[in-house]
DNA sequence: AAGGGAGTCAACCGCGTTGTA
DNA sequence: CTACAACGCGGTTGACTCCCT
């Protein structure tokens, strides 16, 4: 048995760590052949000294069709802000408004780039300069994404969008990300608020909106564009997207 | 060129929930 | 109704990579 970096066997023998690409092509057999479930019956008959968890998370996160694979799009992760906002931590909730996600990428993004990091001590002068010039880089990136986004919203909300034939799929994911959100997740926003419409209560629910808001505390930098009062701009954009004005 | 820190992502673990006998 | 197994979720960890000094 071939042990990869550190991992190995468990005490119950069962493997442990990185999968191979046999065991993949294992996998990806038994459950194209017999569907999704019994997870434990899987490992035993696809010949994998796995756990039953083990397969159905490789599964999941990785050979499941439909995943997409590379960054998330900024709608995407304007979207996930959002939700967080709304929702906290229910990173399988989210997942399911952001089609070929998995929670596992969605949880993995929003701690890579929003967790607040523990305030780091004097002697840690250095890697703090460090840290300091990569955020100002990223900011940058950040901020010409974020102005690329902003341009592409407001062409949609004056009516006016084009997809270029490149961003035919984007266009498409779109769609999907729309329609499951408003199958999914709109209900759960508006569960208490039967007597409004749901595109003026999007607009008006400042709780709903609080979240985004509040992304000083988590170091987003959409604030930081001149010019633009942000909260006013992408809150109208958000809106009309859950409108479906976009389309 | 080497060492080390930070960032990223895949995978594991523990626990709560759900289904079934 | 209860016990047990399977499943799903969120938190955490380990390893790899990149970048800086």
């Amino acid at each position: 048995m071939v042990v990869v970096g550190g991992w190995g066997v468990r005490e119950d023998g069962l493997r442990k760590g990185p999968w191979t690409a046999e065991e993949d092509r294992l996998l990806n057999e038994y459950v194209s052949m017999h569907g999704e479930g019994r997870w434990s019956t899987v490992a035993k008959c696809a010949g994998l000294n796995r756990s039953g968890k083990s397969c159905r998370l490789r599964w999941v996160n990785y050979l499941k069709p439909g995943l997409k694979k590379g960054q998330l799009t900024p709608q995407e992760q304007s979207i996930i802000i959002e939700l967080h906002s709304l929702w906290g931590n229910k990173w399988s909730m989210i997942a399911r408004c952001l089609p070929g996600r998995t929670d596992n990428e969605i949880k993995n993004y929003w701690r890579t780039h929003f967790k607040i990091k523990p305030k780091s001590s004097r002697s840690e002068e250095k890697p703090r300069t460090r840290a300091l010039r990569r955020q100002q880089f990223r900011k940058q990136q950040q901020q010409q994404e974020y102005q690329q986004q902003l341009h592409q919203l407001q062409q949609i909300e004056e009516g006016d969008y084009r997809v270029p034939l490149a961003q035919e799929d984007d266009k498409q994911d779109m769609d999907i990300i729309c329609t499951n959100l408003e199958e999914q997740c709109l209900p759960v926003m508006f569960q208490e608020d039967h007597d409004t419409t749901m595109s003026d209560s999007i607009v008006d629910q400042e709780g709903i909106w609080g979240g985004l808001w509040n992304l000083d505390d988590v170091h987003v930098h959409l604030d930081h564009t001149p010019g633009t009062n942000n909260k006013t701009t992408i809150q109208n954009q958000v809106a009309s997207l859950f409108r479906g004005e976009y389309k």
